[in-house]
DNA sequence: CGAAGCGTTGAGATAAGTCAATTAGTGTGG
DNA sequence: CCACACTAATTGACTTATCTCAACGCTTCG
């Protein structure tokens, strides 16, 4: 345990992908060794629902690769998604017992998960995990408000603009691959699933795609992979005021 | 209406009304004693700006009497209130410079304010503090979240009932006047501005409270003074399960 | 009194939803 | 290898909830 004590198919926090991003970012080395000792790891299939609305939750974590969705469903089937868990994301809420949310894996997924008991005293002797975790929960919570306006306030147009233009952004910080202007990424989302996070079906959805591709704001090949030729554009179709910082 | 003309003399944390729902609430003798010396009391009116889209803050704060919205802004005008600030909350974003939306009292408010700089420091020593802003983020959230739903994927009614219902729900705990089963309270917005919280027009609002007027859900004395004479009717409206708890 | 702010109500327009048919892609098994 | 089933997505025709535009009523206030 003093050593490098290798698990079975444990990473080390050293060569984590999300390291320098989730909520042990600021941890020192020897923060860096408590949280290892109360970490595993958790693979989940595509389509697998991770935690159930209002179950009882016995652990935390935090995204390494693959998409979640966080949904909430009224007794008659209608579904919102109420946010999108990407690599470095967190899960869970320490303090509480069960998730409000039905959180569910939309791609192949790992998980970096700890203990919820022994991971709350953690988060109470150490600063620094507290504190990044109230970054992370701020800036959460700021895109959940502009979510709101998506939802509240937007056009279908605008709406799914608003959709592709986060997704776009996503990956470029994460992929760095901006070949001059243009942008290219498949979409990590089904139709329907596209329609429950922006309050629309999903027959609207599919005609607002196909609307923006024959205006040439994107451009399509088979279903999900897009290719957005004049980002500002997009941003513009969007509703959201220029470049929005992206391309500085 | 008031019995008791609250004159906001309490400059005394020890008499505050928020002091135990307060980003301050878990806060030892010493603690609220150096809280005291960076912090100070500012009066707004009615319809006054707090806090301007963009602009630099140089405090944060907490609501002490009074209701303020947070507000977001289109070009072409179009607005989504994404927050409804009430006594206890918490006003700013600690470790960052300008606040994304506007601020804006709704009725007169006073707020209890700390200079940021000095307000950051404190929080770095003291885990009391950032961990109830932890805590009052993540319920932030997930009021953020809920809100998601009604304005994606609720009708018009469903929105109106909703919208009643969290504000007859924070009467209920605020002023403890439950009779049996009937709840009174009069509305701190105006149609417009229940029409930019719900994502809908200030017609269609206006409409739809006289729909449920009319099926006899609520029961108005002129425009702003309601009684909700079955609650458990109210959120059946609503869309939401049963009686949330609240009765219990 | 007249103006201004807030709210209600009506009539018609429209964005998005619903229902339904069709296509395309993918995997399965005889 | 071809039918078959199955799912995701598209597209069309029609319906409807909500918006828009407009008129009007009620208070308040100078």
């Amino acid at each position: 345990m003093l050593n490098e004590d290798i698990k079975t198919v444990a990473h080390d926090c050293g060569d984590c992908p999300i390291r320098h991003r989730a909520v042990c970012a600021r941890c020192e080395a020897d923060e860096l060794e408590r949280l290892e000792e109360i970490k595993y790891y958790r693979n989940f299939q595509a389509g697998q629902t991770i935690i159930w609305s209002g179950d009882r939750m016995d652990f935390v974590g935090s995204v390494v690769s693959g998409i979640a969705t966080l949904t909430q469903t009224m007794e008659d089937g209608r579904t919102q998604m109420v946010g999108l868990l990407l690599p470095s994301d967190f899960v869970g809420r320490p303090g509480r017992d069960g998730s409000p949310y039905d959180v569910v894996a939309t791609t192949d997924m790992v998980m970096c998960c700890f203990r919820k008991k022994p991971f709350e005293e953690l988060m109470a002797d150490t600063p620094h995990i507290a504190h990044r975790l109230l970054e992370m929960t701020l800036d959460e919570l700021d895109a959940a408000r502009e979510w709101m306006l998506v939802l509240g306030r937007k056009t279908a147009r605008e709406k799914i603009a608003s959709l592709l233009s986060i997704i776009a952004r996503r990956d470029a910080t994460l992929n760095l691959q901006t070949q001059q202007n243009s942008l290219v990424f498949d979409l990590p989302l089904t139709r329907e699933a596209m329609a429950d996070y922006l309050g629309l079906t999903l027959e609207t959805v599919s005609r607002q795609i196909s609307a923006l591709k024959r205006d040439g704001v994107i451009e399509l090949e088979g279903k999900r992979h897009v290719t957005v030729p004049d980002f500002s554009r997009l941003l513009d179709e969007a509703g959201d005021d220029s470049d929005g910082g992206m391309l500085s």
